[in-house]
DNA sequence: ATCCGAATTAACTCATATAATCACAATAAG
DNA sequence: CTTATTGTGATTATATGAGTTAATTCGGAT
């Protein structure tokens, strides 16, 4: 169930690539051999006979498989490295051309004015959550307050960027429960206040079963904050992280965070 | 025709990269406004309205776009370069499990021996071909000889590469039609013979109405070859590239390549 | 030359996924 | 309370891909 699993799941990730089902059965069985016949990768892939000559057509194309016109055909993969070289550069040419094209049609058709002072944003996946972090802290005007709920949260980036709010005298406070976490950050950030106690409601109370880890949780300018959040199933890879961020000093959501916050710094004799 | 052709530009190429229909036009309409509800999206796009919705959703998990619970609902997309960048990183990420994922399986089931003194292969696509072109030359015994018609196929890395191969006293031969660039060659590879004459039947003739482009022409230990070309179609980008790999003496197109290309060689007064 | 079997291509059927439409429930505004 | 708008769910149609079968080609043996 190990080798075979491996098989099924490079087979996913190259449809995830976007191939087909057949043109991915057929390559992995063409990497298990020097060079194969339409029967051969027939018997080793489920593909049917007479449709491995399409897939690996396609294959070729795409750069992916080499073809001996012979009688039996006979067909070769290119090496590994070079074939997910090939598929990776594929789609860094497209995310190229994507952010080109989108630039020369930014111009938008002109709405009303949609003047809020409550906002609620949902957002997720690391990279867009982490992305509008960066964005919160570097807007701030005169107080961050961050607690860190889990040390990969915590990048050299995000450090530059509190590094910056403090230097232009914005007041960086850090909440971090972890201890080693702790001691690091109040080493390299030594212009801020870093703090622990009162943070006690924070970690995942096992007897309400909830599985829901708090990654990170921010308040700007008492007036914006972000909280974001993953469960703790499968494996690694905060790629469920999801998240709410919102702003509005008079927002309910705000003001709970804000409460919250307040209340921890208090606990721990600042604010 | 042209901002028009934009948009649909940068839908096909977000389909590509993985969204449904809906999902890269409900996208691009976000992308035109500063925030958008279903109805604006719909209008300007051509998603049914009550699509909307579900390819929003589609699109926040996946990072590209946050959702405002209010009433009506607002969406609004990220940065074109936070979403290009997001999408790229995806890629990256399967690329990368790809190829640990296929390392793990090479193994193969043992065939009969296949030896072959004749083989044909053909392959196309740029990487696939200048890939095999380095290996080629890596792997000659005592001769090498190139022809290079067009200059984006002399790259550095082959330069180094036939550089390599006259080190280990290769005799390496280079033909080329283009004058500024055969003195370039000259200057880089002083191990190198060039010649130019006896190449006339190169170039594509256009009494025949063949837009076929020889882009290199490779015979190695006068034992393989390669050949590629490509059609002056679509504008730039070798990705159209295709190519025949042969091997064995008495292989009849080795034959005539080492034919043509002797016959380059004699007329230059060399060989 | 003719026949036979394997190799290859082409065509068709079926299932599934996605696009497109519709009907209805929830909500807010008048 | 009424009505227009927003959102959800179910339904139909269409396109795409998987799976199957038949027809063609090709090489070798009779």
């Amino acid at each position: 169930m190990n080798d075979l699993s491996n098989h099924e799941q490079a087979i996913e990730l190259l449809q995830e690539l976007g191939l087909k089902e057949y043109e991915a059965k057929a390559f992995v069985a063409l990497t298990r051999l020097p060079t194969g016949t339409a029967k051969e990768i027939s018997e080793i892939s489920e593909v049917p006979r007479t449709r491995v000559y399409d897939a690996v057509r396609v294959l070729e194309t795409k750069g992916l498989v080499e073809i001996q016109h012979a009688n039996p055909q006979r067909f070769r993969a290119v090496s590994i490295d070079e074939a997910a070289e090939t598929l990776r550069r594929e789609y860094e040419e497209r995310t190229d051309s994507l952010r080109a094209t989108l630039r020369t049609i930014e111009p938008a058709a002109p709405s009303e004015e949609t003047e809020v002072t409550h906002e609620v944003w949902s957002l997720s996946g690391d990279s867009a959550i982490t992305s509008r972090t960066r964005q919160l802290v570097d807007e701030s005007g005169d107080e961050v307050i961050l607690v860190i709920g889990d040390e990969s949260a915590y990048t050299p980036k995000l450090q530059e960027r509190l590094q910056a709010a403090g230097d232009r005298d914005v007041s960086v406070v850090i909440g971090i429960t972890d201890e080693p976490l702790r001691e690091r950050v109040e080493r390299e950030l030594p212009g801020a206040k870093v703090f622990a106690s009162g943070l006690e409601w924070l970690s995942s109370s096992a007897e309400t079963g909830d599985e829901t880890v708090i990654r990170r949780l921010l308040l700007v300018d008492r007036n914006t904050i972000l909280v974001s959040s993953f469960h703790e199933d499968l494996g690694i890879g905060h790629d469920h992280e999801q998240a709410v961020f919102g702003r509005g000093f008079d927002n309910g959501l705000v003001a709970i965070v804000r409460r919250l916050m307040y209340t921890g710094l208090l606990s721990n004799g600042d604010a």
